[in-house]
RNA sequence: GCCGAGAUGGCGGAAUUGGUAGACGCAGCGGACUCAAAAUCCGCCGCCGCAAGGCGUGAGGGUUCGAGUCCCUCUCUCGGCACCA
């Protein structure tokens, strides 16, 4: 045994053992039970980063201690490769997409390989081969049939330059990223999946998720926004035919109190009025410009203009003014809403801004109305009642709606109506890198769509694309082909799928068995039946709600079809935070920002160790420390993976991750930190090599019971998904062997403290294991456990309070009885100091724990 | 703006879910070993106070024998907002 710990010699022979053995090849095993443990795929963008590394260290922690508990273990992976990214590196390196994604994929499996995670490689998939996509459009195919996938407008980000269509993320402060000129938005066709049409299930099986985090689900059931509400009419004259403004609301018992109707830029009426009103012409033009984002419509400031056309209100026959307004959109709703000031906070400021009248219909007991400011209160609904509503008067919240709503019905202008936040999902991407949308244009057909047996529409690989369009466009061999449906030359329709359809399915794919894959004749196979739902799902809180919603529906479609059985694909989730580093910066002489890695600086300290300033290590002058951030490359604050293997081994990596914080709370990169998980396992080593050397005495010391008892908290950290006290366990353990490495149970102690230790750092302790000559294979030994024998004792101590404060301790009998204790702790000298000869008024004893003494 | 989460020593974090706040580690300080350094090992380490003791979990209030943990109000930070993945 070699007496240095050597991780890269060790780790190498490890992986080759795992390798050799196909230690993580797994197959259907009915007599086992199962258990998938699943990460989220990567995107391929070239290398590793710390948050890859922290997903997947967490999974294969999981998967080995299921796998040492008696579990058939599935843990696959494979890439998310398709992707913007990859288009803007063609950009810039005029290298195909795919000849870039290929090669980021082996360099990245690499770096995967040699972190030791156990994954089931025969099982690896990327998005962007045929063999895959295909079944993404097979599906869309049936999704048209069944008419979940429908085509209708969809409104995006367009830059007038370079003619084409922008991510959300290209438009920055408004403007393309590459011209820099204005984006309009603008209205194109495009493909929807009807996600609307599961909205109720998708709400109502979140209580079948009791695995998933609370705020995951809470943010999904927003996210659907179910809400009660009405839908009516305004009716109104135009051009001598008689027509109806539609607008949806939730306070319909508000509706006495509407002085405006406000409509979106893209409204036929807002349209219709300014071929009259050249202001308006410009005002709607003006709206136009700007991105599509929620956040940017809902921070920007909020302005409108007359159409100079009324619509009637259809209770009181009043004319109401028709508003346009920047912040009413198209795609949401109706594209028009209802305005009454007097009870949302919005049309408060709106009216007060454009001088609208406010008319209160909503008084709270109590509670003096006034104009000069919006309070909380006047959009109760809990103690409002109806005033200045004439028949409605005095009525509340639920009374109101109901006669409103009826009142509407027997107008024929409206009615109760559930409507849903959630909007349909659309598919279409004007883009290249991505899954070709199966669709035929034919000029006497229409659109046509590709036959199954033609499946799949391959993607032509060696375009690259240049910032101006999609290249497809261009390509004559992918576009021209003949109609199914009349033989006549047409043209194939460009546009690609959202890369949301790749990922909302691929964990049912890893499922299939080789000789299906082999064959690809099905989407998927029995192999769903045995592995699905996954376990347990990993990746980051940044998916919580898109990602999953879309992989949850996409299951249910699924379903419907008859592919799969389940309703639900992920049972558990743990949602990880991500991988922060400090921020070193410093403004240029220009007045930008200038960043330095934190290798390149120096930290300046005080004497209690506080960072009171930091240099640049190559010339001695000053940045400024901007705290911690997530790792970017703008920042330069990365840390590189590889960098850490080669230096340290995978072995400290992994430990490092685990120990600096529990998986779902961000993490802050600490070189120090690091250096701390390499100390710890080099001791781990040294550890090992002086017990394999020495003879056990026969005194026996408190370490058995200490172990057991650390074993004990490690299994049950271990169980709530707390690795980093498992990990700090681990430690402890090797603390109280080190103070008794005599210790006739020495040796149980350490093979607890590797196995405990194996799912963290594998490679080590598989080293250890066989060394030390417990075993052949360290994964194939069973977990342990704490002996009942082991964890027994006869005194206990307990905690000693006088009015709440500690003043002591007490040692008992175990099972004392309440009278003995309480005898034990008054005639405790700090009991009679602290009671100052009062009487005990109160004696509160909570078992095995502390003893109160109220006076 | 809306939805969700978080805040504990110089730092990362722990606290068996209402019961000894600061486990474990990092940094710092002191010492041993060394020609020296690194590595390693030992000790100290919330704040105030000579001490007895007091104070202390973002701020303010409340419930309780007892609050980091429960309730109310506020501040700040982070994630998402539908074409980044």
């Amino acid at each position: 045994m070699q007496e240095k710990y050597l991780p890269t010699a060790i780790e190498a022979a490890a992986q080759a053992h795992w390798n050799a053995t196909r230690a993580f090849n797994v197959a259907v095993d009915p007599a086992k039970p199962k258990y998938y443990c699943l990460s989220m795929f990567p995107y391929p963008s070239g290398k590793l980063h710390m948050g890859h590394v922290r997903n997947y260290t967490i999974g294969d922690v999981l998967a080995r201690w299921h796998k040492m508990r008696g579990y058939n273990v599935l843990q696959p992976m494979g890439w998310d490769a398709f992707g913007l990214p990859a288009e803007n590196a063609a950009i810039q390196n005029k290298v195909p997409p795919a000849k870039w994604t290929y090669d980021n994929i082996a360099y990245m499996k690499k770096q995967l390989q040699s972190l030791g995670f156990g994954l089931d490689w025969d099982r690896e998939l990327a998005t962007c081969r045929p063999e895959y996509y295909k079944w993404n459009q097979w599906l869309f195919l049936k999704m048209l049939e069944k008419g979940i996938a429908y085509k209708k407008t969809q409104i995006v980000n367009w830059d007038p330059v370079d003619q084409t269509v922008l991510a959300n993320e290209q438009v920055i402060d408004g403007r393309g990223w590459r011209t820099g000129a204005l984006v309009e938005r603008r209205e194109i066709p495009g493909y929807y999946l009807a996600i609307t049409k599961y909205a109720d299930e998708l709400l109502a099986d979140l209580e079948k998720l009791p695995g998933w985090p609370e705020r995951v689900k809470l943010m999904q059931a927003n996210w659907i926004g179910r809400s009660e509400g009405v839908r009516f009419a305004f009716p109104y004259e135009l051009d001598g035919k008689a027509e109806k403004l539609w607008v949806y609301t939730t306070r319909a018992d508000t509706i006495m109190g509407v002085t405006f109707v406000a409509v979106a830029a893209e409204h036929p009426l807002a349209t219709h009025a300014a071929k009259s009103n050249p202001q308006l012409a410009a005002f709607i033009e003006e709206c136009k410009h700007g991105s599509v984002m929620e956040a940017d419509l809902a921070t920007m400031e909020k302005k409108g203009l007359p159409t100079g056309l009324f619509v009637t209100h259809p209770l009181t026959g009043e004319k109401v003014p028709v508003w346009v307004g920047n912040y009413v959109l198209m795609g949401y709703g109706e594209g028009a809403v209802m305005g009454v000031p007097a009870h949302d906070e919005r049309d408060f400021a709106f009216a007060k801004k454009y001088g609208l009248p406010i008319k209160q219909v909503i008084a709270v007991p109590g509670q003096r109305f006034s104009l000069e400011a919006w309070q909380d209160w006047y959009a109760d609904k809990e103690k409002g009642v109806c005033v200045h509503s004439g028949k409605y008067d005095g009525l509340n919240y639920q009374q109101a709606v109901e006669a409103i709503a009826a009142d509407l019905a027997a107008l024929g202008l409206g009615e109760k109506k559930v409507q849903f936040r959630l909007r349909d999902w659309g598919i279409s991407r004007q883009r290249y890198w991505g899954c070709p949308i199966p669709i035929i244009h034919c000029a006497s057909c229409g659109d046509v769509p590709v036959p199954e047996e033609d499946l799949p529409v391959v993607l032509p690989e060696d375009c690259v694309p240049d910032g101006s369009g999609n290249p497809l466009n261009r390509r004559e061999d992918f576009l021209a082909c003949t109609c199914p449906k009349c033989g006549r030359p047409a043209r194939r329709e460009t546009d690609t799928m959202d890369t949301f359809v790749d990922s909302s399915w691929y964990y049912a794919r890893y499922c299939v068995a080789p000789a299906t894959r082999e064959k690809n004749d099905r989407m998927v196979d029995e192999g769903t039946a045995y592995w699905m739902p996954v376990d347990q799902y990993i990746g980051g809180i940044e998916h919580a709600i898109l990602h999953l919603l879309y992989s949850r529906f996409w299951s249910k479609v699924m379903r419907d079809l008859g592919l799969v059985a389940y309703d639900e694909p992920f049972a558990n989730l743990l949602t990880q935070g991500m991988v922060l580093n400090h921020i070193f910066s410093r403004r240029t002489e220009k007045g930008g920002i200038e960043y330095f890695a934190p290798d390149e600086v120096e930290l300046k300290r005080n004497e209690a160790g506080q960072i009171v300033g930091a240099t640049l290590k190559a010339d001695g002058s000053p940045v400024d420390y901007g705290g911690v951030g997530t790792m970017s490359k703008s920042k330069k604050n990365g840390v590189d993976p590889q960098a850490l293997i080669e230096k340290y081994g995978a072995d400290t990596a992994r430990f490092f991750m685990m120990f600096a914080s529990p998986p779902e709370q961000t993490l802050e990169w600490s070189d120090s930190g690091v250096e701390g998980a390499y100390r710890f396992l080099k001791r781990v080593w040294a550890f090992g090599y002086q017990l394999k050397q020495q003879q056990a005495s026969t005194g026996a010391s408190g370490l058995r019971r200490e172990i057991h008892l650390l074993l004990k908290q490690a299994n049950y950290d271990m169980a709530k998904l707390q690795f980093n006290t498992v990990a700090s366990a681990c430690m402890k353990m090797l603390n109280a062997l080190e103070k008794a490495p005599a210790d006739p149970h020495a040796r149980e102690g350490f093979s607890i403290l590797l196995r405990v230790l194996s799912p963290i750092a594998p490679h080590i302790t598989h080293a250890l294991w066989i060394e030390l000559g417990f075993g052949e294979d360290i994964l194939k030994a069973p977990w342990p456990e704490p002996l009942e024998e082991a964890l027994a004792q006869e005194e206990q101590e307990l905690v000693l309070q006088v009015n709440g404060k500690l003043r002591g301790a007490i040692r008992v009998k175990v099972g004392a009885d309440r009278t003995a204790i309480e005898a034990a702790a008054l005639a405790s000298p700090e009991a009679q100091k602290f009671m100052a000869g009062q009487p005990a008024k109160k004696v509160v004893i909570v078992p095995g724990r502390l003893v109160n003494i109220v006076v």
